[in-house]
DNA sequence: CTTCTCTAGGTACAGCGTACGTAGAAGCGC
DNA sequence: GCGCTTCTACGTACGCTGTACCTAGAGAAG
């Protein structure tokens, strides 16, 4: 989504009527979905909510599904008419800030981190993958879009918290959370796509062992011949992690030779 | 999936038919593109070619950005007719496997590392660098399904000898990669979000501001007060990648308090 | 030459996000 | 109570997408 602005378009605005009262003003709505209200109080209940919205669209996305969460459907799913989703979620992209930001509630954070950086932060990175291999098509939605609603909020407060103990500033911690999240989320993606399809698998095989066999590409033939049997993922995630948590936690300079 | 699956109904050939002479054999065509040869031989020579779609498609994404990258600009782009693209392109899914390979090609990769692995890595990582920032779209792109053309092939090869001083086994490389691409990409998806718009950027800071002040997230408001300016994105971005390529070139097995 | 394969490209379809407009319900000021 | 205003619900419609299918005709193989 980061690519797609061709302009705001929206600033044709000269002066005038800044705030006169009772104001359609529908140019003037914040685009952040976090800065609207979600109700104003007059007028007819409303049938719906936004986490009922979310949760729907989430079943969607679980069963079939990312590409399969389109506002008609998520409109069906909750015996609602298609437009009068709008009412409640104003374009599409807010949909899938709630419902990231609905997966993120189901974090179970401690109120205090233990000290032991290390520690919680393994378990955080487990509870993030476990969310991730509930909904799978969550890492994506991460990538694309960190995050920023009310429990993606909670968790960062508690990567901050964590992290405190090492004495890096706030913006390095911040920096080092990105690089947590991202190794997550690409290691299940990674997962996901090994588990794709055996077909599509064997497929990939085939053409990167003949890629390695044609010799224009000498190291990575060699990788695949000294390449061990294909590890359990968990060890491999817990490998990993151990890693990046090393150079997360690393005092802020350090240098250290190959 | 209702109906919309008529299968191959080539037909009405309920027989074998395992392989007679010049079949069409629709079916069995590989779904990786780099398995599909360019051309036959046979018939009318093709008016156009891969590397000339991928041009054009990749002129309308850096222009435009990448949702304005469908089938039919790219055709109308190359004077064809949109049907005609499919000659060339099964499925969209692989015109952008196309651009991603030639955006790779734009690597300039020595015959030989250096031995200095460090040196290696942070050329190649500048290198990278500059080419999302030359194609934005390309961060998004990876992030969802690396690529594994010739190109991305030959970028594969070259980390894995570059970082084969290390003593790492190949497997690990390979995650080092993973690893090292990732946190590219995120620098550079983060950049381009940064770079958005200037009227999105102070919506989404008063939202923070808000939610920091709310007492609701105390470490993520101390973040922010102790933020320094930001920092210059070259600068952030070599600090960054020294703490990578710290986790990445560590040897297999440390271990290191918090 | 015939035959067969391949390419170019038009037409058509299902589905998408969403702008717009209408009908009616529910709260507020009088 | 009344009416005004503001809200919700939702049908219709538009422009766009990827692509299945089909017809012509070009050009190599026999």
């Amino acid at each position: 989504m980061p690519s797609s602005k061709p302009a705001p378009s929206d600033d044709a605005e000269p002066s005038s009527k800044p705030a006169p009262p009772g104001r359609p003003t529908p140019a003037e709505a914040p685009e952040l979905i976090w800065l609207r209200p979600e109700r104003t109080g007059r007028g007819p209940r409303p049938a719906h909510s936004r986490d009922s919205i979310a949760a729907a669209a989430i079943g969607i996305a679980d069963a079939e599904g990312l590409d399969a969460v389109s506002m008609r459907r998520v409109a069906a799913a909750l015996g609602a008419g298609t437009m009068s989703l709008y009412n409640y979620v104003p374009k599409k992209e807010h949909l899938l800030d709630l419902m990231l930001d609905a997966a993120a509630a189901e974090y179970r954070l401690p109120a205090e981190p233990s000290g032991d950086v290390r520690a919680d932060l393994t378990e955080l990175a487990h509870q993030q993958l476990a969310i991730f291999r509930r909904h799978p098509w969550v890492p994506a939605l991460v990538l694309a879009r960190p995050g920023i609603g009310p429990n993606a909020l909670r968790y960062t407060d508690h990567f901050l918290a964590a992290t405190a103990p090492t004495g890096l500033d706030g913006g390095t911690r911040m920096e080092a959370m990105a690089l947590f999240n991202g190794f997550v989320c690409q290691f299940a993606q990674y997962e996901q796509t090994a588990a794709a399809g055996a077909k599509w698998q064997a497929e990939l095989a085939g053409y990167l062992g003949r890629a390695a066999m044609s010799g224009d590409y000498p190291h990575l033939a060699q990788a695949f011949a000294t390449a061990g049997p294909p590890a359990d993922p968990d060890k491999a995630f817990d490998r990993t992690l151990h890693r990046v948590l090393s150079a997360v936690l690393a005092p802020a300079e350090e240098d250290r030779g190959p």
